[in-house]
DNA sequence: AATGAATGAGCGTTCATTCAT
DNA sequence: TATGAATGAACGCTCATTCAT
């Protein structure tokens, strides 16, 4: 039962593709009900209602609450994590114009299309220890498609930092809190907010003024 | 009940120096369990038990969990908030190394003093809406001990930034996401820590190289 | 739907006999979770699995979960039933020694072959109400196979009882609880089980010194 | 919280003697309702109904349906084991006196007193597993009272078996069993049934004819 | 005949809150 | 002031049963 494995849309038969689709309804509702309640006060119950479904009917698809918001997380962080590769694997321009596509990319993903993602890195201390355990994996790519950019960036000389860790920590932690104080009015907000969110945090990585 | 009011260890009578001792008991109880084990893993229980009170005696003091935690954190807030806005104040030195100062106070206070402040500004999703509102106050008075020294800083010329309020956000981003990541094994490791992490962050605001 | 009649696997046409042997398949994978499991441990999916079909599909052949453990209890009853009944009905030998081979044939029944046999007549109070009437005929053969023998040794003097349902009462009761105590750790094992224990029970019948 | 410990109606405190006496009372309505439904069918519900509580009050005093139930075999198999050993104890007579002493006294204890005292030693297959392990004790207790009286029957030649242990059981078995197939109708029946079982039951350890 | 999907009813457990003493 | 007792509301989970395909 691999319900935990990132869906694929194509499947072979009939019938797995209904089931594919309903574990992608599923993880969307969830998604939605985890973004706007968090986590402790999301309840079977109510991501159920949203889909038409009694609490009961998710277990056909989930053996726990707990497969449930892991696959979620996996899901949406598989997506954004595939961005952020495709991103980061382009090696043309500058590394600040490729650091600033990942942001971009980044900030986009946490602060439109999934505005729950931001937990994922934030890792609150009363959420369930497994769900540490079971992103780890995930935190580790997407740090990785950040730190071979900015990598590239040092070994070129374009950036410089006294601790790359360090550097690396403050930009995510910066990013992840975006969703906490930003709100769009106009979809034009979301442009510029990237645009000035990202001119900020290369500075972490530009070299100073002497 | 003015339970919520910050404490005055200085009450008029021997009766309220009591209750007030009691008081500062129960907060701080409260700090290491919500430190420990986050807001919704922490319950009445837990926190009584470490006081060696049960649970309906919490009621003589805090009329709600909620006020109980509100409570707290104010607490815990007051008392971070005037450490920086001491800070803040003393305009002594560089606009640099002024802000240093105030990294080094929050990163001191969330890292190694109450680990769970953090989750203040954090403000989680599951969090009850109340604590949002609640501890707005608080969170104006903290952003306001950075600004009037970025503002120095900006007025003077030594700090340079796109947009205030975005490298504001960065800075405070970046500084609460430190305890999500960082480890101390000795008791040295901090202030490495805050040295690296304070000259890393000083970058969001020092003029970049040309 | 004549589930609960005992199976014969001599049906008139092929989609009988089909259907026949699924039901046989099926009555032995329950026979075989209750023996490991007990009946409220028992599910209807487990059953299934073990027959490579799913749940819905027990329904084909059985109307409830009651009837079919009831079925299973008859299948398994009636086996016995005609194993203890050949063996009474043989009249040859003295009654110590018919009752003997019953004992045997017994032990056998609910320790080896069916060792869930013996809830049947231990009659759990947790067990639906349903199977004490369902299975009061099975019960009442038994006995009878038991009593022929016991009430041919007391006419014929070699056995003597104060009272004779008590008696045969007590050796239920103490053949019943065997699999509750027994553990068989080679073949052989079996085989000196029951000779002790027949040897041990048949004293309930025997006229003890005087 | 020592709930599980055999419960001391002689508590210092009036507190804790009122909470001893609410502890009794538990495990004696549910000592009822296992007599009645068995395991399984038993509810935290009912056993609050009966009592005029809410489930959720039942916590109080057990932390879990397991540990209640627990808590109730032990109580109860204390007080029988009492009984027995405080007569098996008593050295006067001969050792079938003795044991037919013993035998009333455990009949009366799972026919009469307790009627779910039975499962106890029928051990369903079933229950949890950890009853086994937590009853174990008792049932040692509870065997040894009856070995010690027998021991002195073999040793005196006044009892004979073929294999000690596998008369034991047998004992217990047709002793358990009563509560299955005995039904009272006026108080007499009880004293009538024990001395015929006893009787009966005897037989396994007196000498057979020759 | 077979099954995937769906569900209702039920259960054990948790916990903030109330109240009489 | 302190507390033991009690509780209602909620939640995650199980499972026998039904039904459309």
């Amino acid at each position: 039962m691999s319900t935990v494995e990132v869906v694929d849309e194509e499947g072979p038969g009939r019938v797995e593709r209904r089931r594919n689709r309903k574990v992608l309804d599923i993880l969307t509702a969830t998604a939605d009900v985890l973004a706007e309640r968090g986590y402790h006060q999301t309840n079977l119950d109510e991501i159920a209602e949203r889909l038409d479904l009694t609490k009961a009917s998710l277990y056909h698809y989930f053996p726990s609450k707990d497969e449930l918001v892991t696959a979620c997380l996996e899901w949406v962080g598989k997506l954004v994590n595939d961005r952020l590769m495709a991103t980061a694997q382009n090696r043309e321009g500058t590394a600040s114009e490729r650091l600033t596509a990942l942001i971009r990319v980044q900030l986009d993903s946490i602060v439109r299309e999934h505005p729950q993602m931001a937990q994922l890195f934030l890792q609150p201390l009363d959420w369930p220890e497994s769900y540490r355990e079971r992103t780890k994996e995930l935190r580790k790519e997407h740090d990785e498609a950040f730190r071979t950019v900015i990598r590239d960036g040092i070994a070129s000389g374009e950036f410089v930092v006294e601790d790359e860790s360090t550097a690396v920590h403050c930009l995510h932690g910066a990013m992840n809190y975006v969703p906490v104080w930003f709100r769009a009015k106009r979809k034009k907000d979301y442009e510029t907010m990237y645009e000035t969110t990202a001119a900020s945090l290369l500075r972490l990585f530009r070299p100073p003024a002497p």
